[in-house]
DNA sequence: CTTTGGCATTTTGTATGCAATAAATATTGC
DNA sequence: GCAATATTTATTGCATACAAAATGCCAAAG
């Protein structure tokens, strides 16, 4: 009854399973902030909203849960994950281990052509940095990163990488983005480039470490910010 | 901090979800070996077995997938995951970096009442390995590297682990284990207990890394016999 | 005024039924 | 006899019904 085959109208082949779909979706919904931190999800709102049973459902759920993405209690129901301040202190500690260790790879991995359209990516970055373009900068950079973890070589390195991602994702781009970190990022990216055209594992390690601190402490003051917010909003003037 | 598990025997009445135990048991029977790399699992012989419904059954199966130990194809249902040689080589190279990461945290954070029992449980694996006692072994092995994870205060580490570790474990049961491997491997632990009590982090992670080295080229060799003896079987004496 | 016990409602957990897809088998044409 | 196709069978995907648990409400006792 509720199978909706306008959405079907693709060539009859490759119909992803449908609780994929749905964890795709609330996925980006967690990640954009539609879905805000500690918000609940009730099961039979959701159904309504994505037009889909609890059976598809259900299983997205517990497909999130593993991601860590959401938590389930027991008898209690869903809600989006929140993130303790020692939680984002340990996930971009983990984060620069797993960054580091791509890029060490990558130095002694990355092909010729590979490298060839980082180098492309770089000065597009370049040109969105100079414009002040935050959307594209974002965007480019994100290619950048995944060039990178490509040319590692390691599925199961990306697989775990992009994971971590995910749960970080949404305060990266909420962070503080004065224009002198902005700046640092970008002169970092420079470092990166430069040690991965030398093939130096080591160097390139350590710029992507200190990439990662760096933007560690940018959520950081963010993040205690909004606390700031949060515990003063009684005695605030709104 | 405490867990889902640990808090379980509070008040007694802590029942937990039927997908996750589910999922455990099923974990178990991949990781024992008692359904082998490959073998499809059908969901009506499963619930049988299980004594379960096919709905939690389901839920596990998304759980598995979500951790790479099984395979979903649409509408040809799961199959245990296969591991390629490569995939090997690169949950291997991942782990020693976890590991390593684990390691230099907890040359940093330990505390002297876990370096107390981590010498205790040191000189136990002495003990288990003078007497070729190899279960035991494994048993306090265990023990060591969960201690040493526990040290590193990083719960995103330590889950990231124990999921990269799942999908090896079985590999590591079956790895060629001769006499001078093991002799190997356990004066690196004595090296690793000499990195954390001398707070010796970047030691700490070379050891580890080393160690990881070691063990991937036992699971190798055993994965290299044994494909030699599967390509051989046509030929073989039967 | 607070607290406690029980009822009603809501929400989650599990089981089952039906439809759709893929695999296996039988059948027909050559 | 073989290949291509129709038909049957088995298995997964999805939806829904029912059961169990939790939440909220309200009244009654202290």
């Amino acid at each position: 009854m509720l199978n909706d085959e306008s959405s079907a109208l693709a060539l009859g082949i490759a119909r992803k399973p449908l609780h994929e779909e749905v964890a795709q979706r609330l996925r980006e919904l967690i990640t954009e902030g539609l879905l805000p931190a500690g918000s609940k999800l009730n099961e039979r709102v959701l159904c309504g909203q994505l037009m889909v049973s609890r059976t598809p459902l259900r299983e997205a759920l517990k497909l999130l849960a593993a991601q860590k993405l959401i938590e389930l209690s027991p008898n209690r129901g869903a809600s989006v994950a929140v993130l303790t301040r020692a939680d984002v202190e340990q996930l971009f500690e983990l984060m620069a281990s797993l960054e580091g260790l791509s890029g060490e790879l990558a130095a002694q991995r990355m092909s010729a052509s590979e490298l060839t359209e980082l180098y492309a990516l770089h000065f597009e970055m370049l040109a969105a940095h100079a414009r002040r373009d935050l959307p594209n900068y974002y965007r480019i950079n994100r290619q950048i990163h995944e060039l990178i973890n490509r040319s590692a070589r390691n599925q199961a390195l990306s697989d775990t990488y992009n994971s971590v991602n995910l749960r970080i994702q949404n305060l990266r781009f909420r962070s503080n983005f004065n224009t002198a970190k902005w700046d640092a990022a970008v002169q970092e990216h420079g470092l990166m480039l430069a040690a991965l055209a030398g093939r130096d594992a080591s160097a390139m390690r350590a710029v992507l470490e200190q990439h990662l601190r760096h933007k560690l402490q940018a959520v950081l003051d963010h993040f205690d910010a909004q606390a700031q917010v949060i515990s003063g909003t009684l005695g605030g003037s709104e």
